[in-house]
RNA sequence: GUGGGCGUAGCUCAGCUGGCAGAGCGACGGACUGUGGCUCCGUAGGUCGAGGGUUCGAGCCCCUUCGCCCACCCCA
């Protein structure tokens, strides 16, 4: 073979990308139903939009980035001239995105109705592929600009609860989990009582969390050392860490997440690893069909990235769920959308005499709104049917010279096997 | 970036101790007149991932390389 697909990048056949758009799909659907509007957004930004949302310090953006660049400027680093290479990047993610256009079009201007936004897309990571892991991935993800209430919160996590369901997880093999992170007032002591905790232990932690002690203690939390769990399920709770606003922000959705009837696991060990969260963060697990992954879907509050990007304090939050995974749990779960029929109606010439008069026949049928096909590759009427059958066509037109003596079709139902004797006009009633 | 596993027909995979390149599925054709699925018969399809080495002889052994899968890390 010539050429193969790059590391980590898929092509989606037929069968994937139809479910990929089915998903599009109803999200479309759903999230209409919860006054989301579709925005598309560049999959190319200058890189500080995401060093600044998401952070620096993060593996996404400090070791995962895809650069953007012209070959003038890889011809200008070749002559020795100072370049900046790195000044756009291939998004791998899109909140920042949303977030910096809607800062940019003023679209959040204070004392507005809430901005509800949702996307689909890629989003590329540099990362060794695995299981429900690529380089190139899709997310669908809605954005709730502008929203202090909690009230806020529980409708975007619903909407996500109910946008899973209607595509085919049930909710039994879902596991909703949500937190509080804090904000910039608390969550800096609960790093530090984190960081504490972890220091005062040096012989009970992996080498790994020790060395993040410093940088990002509350990494530790998703250490994969059973050793490091063990001890960590002493150490300090966020929730005690909580200011009185973030307590009562906290409380409030969980009330909410209950009257809606949404049951939740609270963990207060689920960090995510972008900066900009605070507050609420929530993530959608399953345990069938992802291998190591089992994340679908999550998202949480951002309250201070708008401000990041230059806004007045513009409290907001979303999530974002990956198309890929919800497809492979799909499968597993034997629920993924099928492809539709290529045709409804095959229409099939005994002879060449009555090849024109099958062309003219199909795109009768395809103008009155009615799927069809023909051969095209000279085949015995015997093999129509053969193609006829393999595209899943419900009826066949026969058209040979008796019909076009006649000036009729011949419709057999392929299901029932029977024929009848029909004109044009009598066809298309009958298949449209 | 680090580990482990695997690359043979379109797909899933056999191929023993180095000795003629295989199966199932799929594709295509046929089984008397203008009719599909089931069945039967047949046909096509291969740089054995690539390059080098050892050998009378390599799919098999050695080296290099590329790719894929899985896992770590992190995330959707």
């Amino acid at each position: 073979m010539a050429f193969q697909n790059p590391p980590g990048v898929n092509d989606l056949l037929p069968s994937a990308a139809f479910g990929v758009q089915s998903a599009i799909n109803t999200a479309s659907r759903i999230f209409a139903s919860y006054g989301y509007r579709y925005i598309e957004t560049p999959m190319f930004e200058r890189t500080e939009v995401f060093t600044r949302g998401i952070g620096e310090a993060t593996d996404v953006v400090g070791k995962e980035m895809y650069y953007v660049f012209p070959m003038s400027s890889v011809a200008q680093l070749a002559e020795g001239e100072s370049s900046s290479l790195a000044s756009l990047a291939l998004r791998p993610e899109s909140t920042a995105g949303v977030a910096r256009a809607v800062v940019q079009h003023n679209l959040a201007q204070p004392g507005a109705p809430v901005v509800k936004l949702w996307y689909a897309g890629s989003m590329f990571r540099h990362e060794r592929q695995q299981k429900g892991r690529y380089r190139e991935f899709r997310q669908i993800g809605a954005e709730c600009i502008g929203a202090t209430e909690p009230s806020a919160d529980a409708e975007v996590i619903v909407m996500l609860m109910a946008f899973f369901e209607e595509l085919g997880i049930p909710r039994s093999q879902m596991v909703l989990k949500v937190n509080s992170m804090g904000d910039e007032a608390c969550r800096p002591l609960y790093r530090n009582a984190v960081r504490d905790f972890i220091l005062a232990r040096p012989e009970e932690f992996c080498p790994e969390c020790l060395r993040r002690a410093d940088t990002n203690p509350l990494r530790a939390f998703d250490c994969k050392n059973p050793s490091c769990q063990e001890v960590l399920k002493a150490a300090p709770r966020i929730t005690d860490y909580l200011c009185d606003e973030c307590s009562t922000q906290y409380a409030l959705v969980k009330e909410l997440l209950h009257t809606a009837g949404l049951s939740f696991e609270e963990d207060s060990r689920l960090v995510r690893g972008f900066d900009y969260y605070t507050r609420t963060v929530f993530e959608v697990q399953v345990h069938h069909g992802l291998g190591a992954q089992n994340a679908i879907g999550g998202g949480g509050r951002y309250d201070k990235l708008l401000e990041e990007y230059g806004a007045k304090p513009t409290p907001s939050l979303g999530f974002a769920v990956g198309l890929e995974r919800i497809m492979m749990v799909l499968d597993s779960l034997d629920a993924a959308p099928q492809l539709p029929p290529r045709a409804k109606v095959f229409i099939a010439a005994v002879d060449e005499e009555a090849r024109p008069a099958a062309f003219i026949l199909a795109s009768a049928l395809r103008t009155a709104g009615i799927s069809a096909d023909l051969d095209h590759q000279a085949r015995s009427l015997k093999s129509q049917f053969k193609v006829a059958d393999k595209l899943g066509a419900s009826f066949t037109v026969i058209i040979g010279p008796d019909e076009l003596a006649q000036g009729c079709y011949t419709l057999r139902n392929m299901t029932d096997h029977t024929q009848q004797t029909l004109n044009q006009e009598e066809l298309i009633e009958l298949l449209g």
